[in-house]
DNA sequence: CCTACCGATCGGTAGG
DNA sequence: CCTACCGATCGGTAGG
């Protein structure tokens, strides 16, 4: 047993039922081991929650720096901003949907640290939206509306979009959701 | 005291904290009672769950029938659909974040109908938009795909929107989301 | 509507 | 890694 594989599990099981709705001993059962055995893997369940958000919401800013910066046409960074941020909804489905149901049940500081890249993540996004509008490449009548409309899209994917279940991959589908966010922000077609 | 109390204190709490994160207890004392006088109004907290979520499903699936019948034009069903749903999720934003990440712990029969109305829902929207491109007046790569989007991104409003907290009205959100949703099924410029 | 109380289960600890 | 066990709290019941 390894510290990976307890919060691998505990992962999935959040992902699935929730932070409370998810037991210790539900997470040791699946590995085939006691509840208090869990112990010498982690510190509490609440400090698998705090490492499952905080990594991930890390890897979003991060993720949405590395596709951006260098980038100046608002086209192509509204593009690549959606691209890297549905493709993490696809790939990591579990982890996104922890973060987005159970982030409320974080505790400081973990709860604060979460929130302060979320909303980083929220301004730079939006921030975009209203650099095209201002360079007339844009078409929206709010920044704002049209920055949580395109977020949320991709946000929702971790909740249906399975990996090698359907017809898409997630090059695929993130390829499409660029276009999509391109559409909403009123940019004619460009392929 | 009354059971609609009761039950519009659970909602609150439920799309505050999740189903089980929420404790009988919690009710009781935000309604200035004890836990089993709640037993005077309800059966059990399961109950509450199943009376939240299967009265919030039947009426999405009776909104989109009510804003559609006896309209054929594709572009014109695709946008009553998509101005309904998103009002609901911004009207009603406790039943919507309820129904969607406490579904997972309802249990027959409410978990059945639940999953069966989501499906009829799902189902009935994509068909609008197939019907669209079969008729040449929408322009999708998947028709999958675009409709997980444009409802996706409806249900996310019940995450973000707040009712007067904003600039935005319920009204005007979800004529812009309707708006939104004709961008991605590719159709040209209406209003 | 209340007090008193139930068995079950929770996250977590002691000690090996 | 385990057994044994802890106090606290859970949803719910008895009885008035």
């Amino acid at each position: 047993m390894s510290s990976a594989a307890v919060l691998d599990m505990a992962l999935t099981l959040f992902a699935e039922r929730g932070y409370h709705g998810t037991t210790l001993r539900q997470i040791a059962e699946a590995l085939g081991i006691r509840t208090p055995s869990l112990y010498n893997h982690m510190t509490s369940k609440a400090s698998l929650l705090d490492a499952i958000t905080t990594s991930t919401i890390t890897a979003v800013v991060d993720e949405f720096t590395a596709a951006t910066e260098g980038v100046t046409d608002p086209v192509e960074r509204l593009r690549r901003a959606t691209e890297v941020y549905a493709f993490r909804h696809a790939v990591h489905r579990r982890e996104t949907m922890v973060v987005n149901g159970d982030a409320v049940h974080l505790e400081d500081p973990a709860r604060s640290l979460v929130r302060e890249k979320r909303r980083w993540h929220e301004r730079a996004f939006r921030q975009i939206i209203v650099d095209g509008v201002d360079a007339g490449v844009f078409d929206v009548e709010s920044a704002k509306l049209a920055s949580f409309a395109i977020r949320e899209m991709c946000v929702s994917v971790s909740r249906w979009f399975r990996v090698g279940g359907g017809d898409t991959t997630p090059e695929e589908l993130s390829r499409q959701y660029g276009e999509y966010a391109l559409r909403i922000a009123g940019v004619r077609r460009t392929a």
